[in-house]
DNA sequence: TTGCTCCTCACGTCACGTGAGGTGGC
DNA sequence: TTGCTCCTCACGTCACGTGAGGTGGC
């Protein structure tokens, strides 16, 4: 019977020198044989030991869990077990990895948004990401306190130019007025900007934030920690930011 | 301005105080003050800072691609190129989990096809799983071969029956048995089959395998190592079995 | 003073890789 | 003898975790 040296049933199982002297001293495949020299023989077996071993490690167990499966009296009992946790184990790591793949293309949408880019901007971008879920719910629930006001000043006009009832309107204005008041103040209080410029989020006051000018996703405010004037990315305030004012 | 200790900093950013350390020593998160007593004081740069470290990482980026962009001078230019590069090895790391998933639900699926498991059985599944690919190409070579034989005979049948034309089914005879015998022999030295006690990988002669009784992954042989008789999967010979016949 | 937090130092984890200095076997 | 392979020992990698023994700050 044919005796393999170490570089020998390195090269049969496509591995390097070092892990095969790895593995001997893990006790995962001691060589069946030494030569007067010291030097490792490997048998046939030897092999088809480490033939399955290289395999068990391609699923991506480690050694310890090979080392385990091989000395166990029943592997039959233990392999399944394994192999479900092993499965287990690669599903979450793919989905870590998707989820960091979203992650990855959200901030690079958001980098190429911006004119000019700092490292400090991928700290307001984050900011932004992380409380993206709540920005929303919070849109949603703007959208429909909203809505029944809308609804009131569209049939109310419709109503005085079809068929001259204006009375309507002016309960609409008298509902509206309070309405707006109270609705701006839990907006502004639930509300936080990001200073392009200094990267701080605050709150502006109720009534800077209600006259000022602004798109979808920001608002012209003027930051009270570097005084910059421009347009600042809305956000949901946090716990840290939230009371301040 | 207020200060920030290690473990609040760390409680902020969803790390272990150790880590704010390590980060600390790795030259990443120096503090910006030091007490009288040696002690950690972060200011709420810092703090920005160890969030965009932190959301970096969450990208799965290493420390050192961290420091790299932090410390560079022009990190614009750098950041897509990062972001692009991380891009690529978590796609390349997903996929070799679905890969290993994929060679997972294999061993299962032979695991349970077996009878009685021991360790060596592994090892013939995964000679099985490997050689997969080339067992398939000689079948299809096998069917297509075997294809104008069979089309011969069932022609020649049905006109001895309809038409009374007898002598094409002697020409398919004629033509069959050298085919067959040529056939066979090709076919047997390019299989293997794996036997399910000693796990020894052998080729029969032409004759036994011939004649042997099989079902269409295996074949009942008496294996040349143990001198076992049973059913015995069926692979592609691969170079270290071809040939030695 | 007590209890909590923080400090450094040194070692462990995981699966090897790297290099040094020496040696076996053809 | 030369060139190749192999040997052990010791240290490095990566991002921290763990424990020891000591100390700052409320």
């Amino acid at each position: 019977m044919s005796k393999y040296t170490t570089g020998e049933i390195a090269k049969l199982c496509g591995v390097t020198v070092r892990t095969v002297q790895y593995y001997d001293r893990r006790g995962i495949l001691v060589p069946s044989e030494l030569s007067e020299g010291g030097r490792r023989l490997y048998s046939e077996d030897d092999v088809k030991r480490m033939k399955i071993i290289c395999f068990l490690r391609e699923l991506g167990l480690s050694i310890e869990q090979v080392r385990q499966l091989l000395t166990e009296e029943d592997p039959g009992s233990v392999i399944s077990l394994l192999l479900d946790q092993q499965e287990k184990v690669l599903k979450e790591e793919i989905s870590g990895r998707e989820e960091q793949l979203k992650k990855l293309s959200e901030l690079k949408t958001g980098l190429k948004s911006m004119h000019e880019f700092s490292v400090e901007s991928i700290g307001d971008i984050a900011y932004v990401m992380t409380n993206k879920k709540k920005l929303k719910n919070l849109r949603i629930i703007m959208v429909l306190t909203a809505l029944p006001l809308g609804i009131l000043q569209w049939s109310s006009i419709i109503l005085w130019i079809t068929r001259g009832i204006w009375w309507l309107f002016l309960v609409w204005i008298v509902v509206s007025i309070p309405y707006i008041f109270y609705f701006s103040r839990w907006y502004f209080k639930k509300m936080a900007y990001i200073c392009p410029q200094c990267h701080t989020v605050f709150q502006p006051t109720v009534r800077e934030g209600f006259w000022a000018s602004h798109t979808p996703a920001t608002r012209k405010l003027t930051c009270p920690n570097c005084g910059h004037h421009g347009f600042c990315v809305e956000v949901a305030a946090g716990p840290e930011v939230q009371g301040d004012v």
